[in-house]
DNA sequence: CACCGTCCTGTTAGCGCTAACGGTAGCGCA
DNA sequence: TGCGCTACCGTTAGCGCTAACAGGACGGTG
């Protein structure tokens, strides 16, 4: 391996001088193509690894049209959601033989968006998958009306964009189900920016639970996703003592709630049970441990690249939605509730 | 923007014949080169805008060799550190105007390396950067001996390979002075997995600053990274009763350790003294708020395309390495020493 | 006026690969 | 023998771009 004078990468020339035969042979072998005797295959073999001879890629893909290359276009990687599905993307394309371009923004501006779509594309991807868990960000993708596939996270579109998504409404009915069969009667939520999809969506979910139940959903109030804002929000809950449970949209800010608790004397699960929203590691280690939700990114990303080769490979059209299960997980945070005074 | 019959994106050729000039003008112009007087200038960007042209970038860079697109090397993106260090890259190449092509692996085989490497060259990468958190993966590297730039996350090699990293040693001997300073004479630590070269260098530095104090080392116990391996520790060390502050490699593994005492009745800090590492944005929320060592990733993906910048774009050599300094947030969890009984 | 240098533009020749087509040999069948 | 079909392999023509060279126009200088 690597020659002492190799100044100049071998190509196709070069192995088919070696193997005697045509360039367009070793292409041949290469590409599996059928028509070539197992001889003189032998022989191309052997000279490409004599030679340690790699496809220039830029040369395929001028003729091909394709890349293998699928661009990912992300927002709030720091945050828990959006980090995992890109995870999880990432590892999905890897094992569907794809490589994965990155393009990350911040906020969600159509501007940004555009930018990026342009960025991307621009490197030749043959499609695009969006993290972007904003609102306008399909009506922003819509705009731009693309010629390659979409699969956007979140919320499907029309065309060429499809949508994968973890049924967050789901997720919201589960926990808020678990605590009304606890013998919950007055459920809190604590949301993330209502800009959220993801967001919105647990509050959905959270108010047609306790509505088909028969209760109210006048106890919401409104965070940021941290810890900090969980925190804060706690100390006003627990002057309030509005509530003998609450839905918290991520476990973040649950582990706020449940320090601002601990400082007030209110405890968990006793005097108000808490459900959390991702089951982040952590989360079994709090105090008390969090009951969650969990939600199965590694899914999440698998059914993004199923979709994304349906178009590519197949010619498939746009416009579907895929949905994954969440699934509850009961921990110690959540009890009966208290019996009245 | 976008005719109604554009079956073929428009390539310089059908710029220069809307502009009259030739084709290489319109490449003078995209490329900023000097000699092209200002009207023609502005009749080829008149053209390119009305077209909607966008240069084809396998063509580009099948002829310049050169991708604008660095590749990532990245294995065990589910922890902290290489999570974020892949953010801080990410964001630091995207204001240089490089692009980020990501191949995840899982552990750190002298294989898996090498097929992801080869994989990233393939796609022409410019350079690689390298986030790979293992014991052998700088030697795994050299072996390979690559023609392009290649910035290893935690260490420097020699030739193409540089090296970029947050000062562990200094990080993990802040938090131990900082006990030191607060009267704890019986400091032990919770390390991560001994093949990871961050735990490791985080030990050396907690027994290099104890060794300077003249006070012992004995008191070491390993785990995991997990919450849940800290909580096991934890309950051991309840027991044993035998150091008044315990360094805690990450910030995961000290709430584990929070949990454990609060389970077994020791008070943090009253009893014993905490110090973290990482200052995960929960870490001011845990019970009691947690002492920690904050790393800045964003500094660190700035100074590897620093590195990676020189290379390639200005020839240099590789084999320097840079340092980033940590540093330590002190919050509730560590206190002066109790006094002994 | 001849000469040179500077500024601008055009022409030519690839980069390394695949698609499309052409050609040869060998076989089966009438 | 002639025809057609299949299996295999080679030749040619680009994909869209930039580098390198080749001018032409123009102004200044001796």
């Amino acid at each position: 391996m690597g020659n002492s004078n190799d100044r100049r990468l071998p190509r196709l020339e070069d192995v088919a001088a070696r193997a005697k035969v045509s360039h367009q042979t070793v292409s041949r072998v290469i590409n599996n193509h059928p028509n070539v005797s197992a001889s003189t295959r032998a022989r191309v073999e052997a000279a490409i690894a004599e030679l340690g001879y790699r496809r220039n890629t830029a040369a395929r893909s001028l003729v091909t049209r394709r890349t293998q290359n699928i661009g990912v276009l992300a927002s709030e990687l720091g945050q828990y959601g959006p980090a995992n599905t890109l995870l999880g993307v990432q590892q999905a394309a890897r094992e569907a033989g794809y490589f994965v371009s990155i393009a990350s923004i911040k906020g969600a501006g159509a501007e940004a968006i555009s930018d990026a779509v342009r960025h991307l594309t621009d490197q030749g991807a043959d499609g695009l998958i969006v993290i972007v868990p904003h609102d306008g960000t399909l009506q922003a993708l819509e705009r731009l009306n693309l010629d390659v596939p979409v699969i956007v996270v979140g919320g499907a579109g029309e065309g060429r964009l499809s949508g994968a998504m973890v049924d967050q409404k789901l997720g919201a009915r589960l926990a808020v189900a678990h605590l009304i069969s606890l013998g919950h009667r007055r459920i809190g939520h604590v949301s993330g920016p209502p800009d959220w999809i993801d967001a919105q969506a647990r509050v959905d979910g959270w108010r047609e639970e306790l509505a088909e139940a028969g209760l109210s959903d006048d106890l919401l109030v409104e965070g940021d996703w941290s810890a900090g804002s969980g925190y804060r929000i706690g100390q006003q809950l627990a002057e309030r003592q509005g509530a003998t449970a609450v839905f918290v949209s991520n476990d973040q800010m649950a582990l706020g709630l449940l320090r601002a608790f601990g400082e007030k004397g209110v405890r968990v699960p006793e005097d108000v049970s808490l459900v959390g929203f991702d089951d982040q590691p952590e989360s079994a280690y709090f105090m008390p441990p969090l009951t969650t939700v969990r939600q199965d990114f590694e899914e999440l990303g698998k059914r993004c690249m199923d979709l994304m080769r349906a178009q590519i490979e197949d010619g498939a059209t746009g416009g579907t939605l895929v949905v994954v299960d969440p699934e509850l997980v009961v921990r110690a945070s959540t009890a009966a509730r208290p019996a009245l005074p």
